[in-house]
DNA sequence: GTGGTCTAGACCACC
DNA sequence: GTGGTCTAGACCACG
C-alpha cells in the first residue's frame, strides 16, 4: 500500500501525506474509501504510529480525510481545488526552484516542458 | 544582493544557496564574478556567518563557486549540465510532487503547462 | 427528527444530548412528551444501540428526560434554571473562548452583540 | 506565564493555545515577542516537550505565531481577522450550544447579553 | 475495534 | 541554544 523509505530526507510523516495524496488524485484511493488504521498500518509498515496519527492528521486538516470516531479514517467527498492566493504563490515558488535545478542540470527549457508533460501523462497510467 | 526571510520554512543557508544559482543561471553573476566575503555578506544581511559559511561550502561541493585561499570565492567556470542520473530522478520526484499540489489547487493539466512556461519566461525578464 | 452528523468532531452521543435539548428549549418537546425508544431511534439514525443509550443516561443525569421502567423516556416536567455555581463558571469559560474566536475572525465587539442576538431570535422562529 | 490544569476535560495542548492566542487578542503578548522556548516551557509548567510542541506547531497553522529556525518562536505579526465563512459557521453553532447551556441554566435573554457584555469587558481589564 | 492525548527519552538540523 | 522528527508504550473516549 506505501512505499516508505526511513532513511529518506523527507519525515516519514510527509511520505506518507504525499502518497495518499497521490493516491486520491489518481483515483487509487476514491471519497468514501477506508484508509488503514492507525494500528494496522503501523505493523504493516514497521513505522510508529504516532507517525502515521501524525500523518492522518495532517491530511485531516487538508480536508483530504475525514476520521469518524470510533469507525476509522475515510477519504473525504469531493476536494475541490480553491487556487487559495497564498498557497498559489507557495507552488509558484516550488515550481521555480524546480526550473532552476533542471536548467542546472543541463536541461533545455523544451525538455523541462517534456518532463512536465512525461510526468502527467506517468500520472494516468498509474491509475489503471 | 540577497533576500534573506529568516522565518521562511526553508533554511537560511538554503536560501542563499538557491539565490545564487538563480543568479547564476539568469546570468547576473557570471563565471568568474567575485561573491561577497562571509564576513562582509554577513553584517551585510544580518546573519551568523556560520550559516553563510554553510551555504558556500555546500555551494562549492556543487561545483557552483570556487574558493581561491586569499583572494576570495568566485562563480565557476562553465556550470555545464551533467544530467547526473541520480539527480534527475530527484528533479521527476520534486517535480511529480509538485504536479500533485497544483492538480489539489485545481489547476488544470493545461495551466499548470502554461505556469511552467510562464516561470521560465519571468527567468529571461530577471535577467535584463 | 435528529440530524446526525458521523464524521462531525463531536461525538455522536454528544450530537444527541444537544438535539434533545434545544428542542426542549425552543419547545418541540413539551415535558411529558415520549422520546423515541433506544432501539426505534437506533434503526432510524443507524446508530450503535449503545451510544444512543449513553445519549439519553447522560440526559436523565442532567434531568432533562425520566425513564419510566417498562414505559418508556419522557421529557421532565419544568426544568427550572438552577444557576449552579459551577455550572455558571463552566458556561462563562465556554462563552470567554468563543469571543475569543470571533474577535479572531476579525469581528467587532458590536458584531458579536449582534451575532447573540440573532441566535437567539433564530431560537424562536425554530420554535414555530 | 501559563495556568495549566492538567486534570481538565480539555487537553493540555488546547489549554496552551487558547491561553496564547487570549494573551494575544489582550495585548499582553504583541507581535515580536519572543514565545517561550519549548524546553524553557516544559520545565516551566512541568508539561511534556512533546505536549507543547503540538501546542506551537497548531499556533503556527493558525498564524498566530512564526517560528525562526535555531532561533525561537515569535509572535507573528499582523493577524488581520478574515472572516471566514466556514470558521463562521463553527462559531455560530459554537455559540448557538452556549446560548442553550445559557438558557437551561435559568439565563433570560437579557441576562445573557448582559454576560456577553461583561465578557467583553473583562477582556479591557486584564489587558491592562 | 477505532482515533486522541500524553509521557519519556532519543537523535538530528539549524543558527 | 533552538525547533523537528521519531520511537516506545501508556491511558482514555468513542461506537
Amino acid at each position: 500500500m506505501f512505499n516508505i523509505k526511513p532513511a529518506a530526507s523527507t519525515p516519514i510523516y510527509r511520505q506518507i501525506i504525499e502518497q495518499v495524496k497521490e493516491k486520491v488524485i489518481i483515483g487509487l484511493l476514491q471519497p468514501g474509501d477506508k484508509l488503514p488504521s492507525v494500528r494496522e498500518l503501523s505493523t504493516q509498515i514497521l513505522i510508529n504510529p504516532n507517525t502515521i496519527q501524525k500523518a492522518y492528521q495532517e491530511l485531516e486538516r487538508q480536508k483530504i480525510i475525514v476520521t469518524v470516531l470510533g469507525r476509522g479514517t475515510f477519504v473525504a467527498e469531493g476536494y475541490e481545488g480553491k487556487k487559495d492566493a497564498e498557497q498559489m504563490e507557495a507552488l509558484r515558488e516550488y515550481l521555480h526552484k524546480g526550473i532552476i535545478d533542471a536548467l542546472y542540470l543541463g536541461l533545455s527549457r523544451e525538455e523541462i516542458k517534456k518532463l512536465i508533460h512525461q510526468l502527467m501523462e506517468e500520472l494516468d497510467t498509474r491509475s489503471e
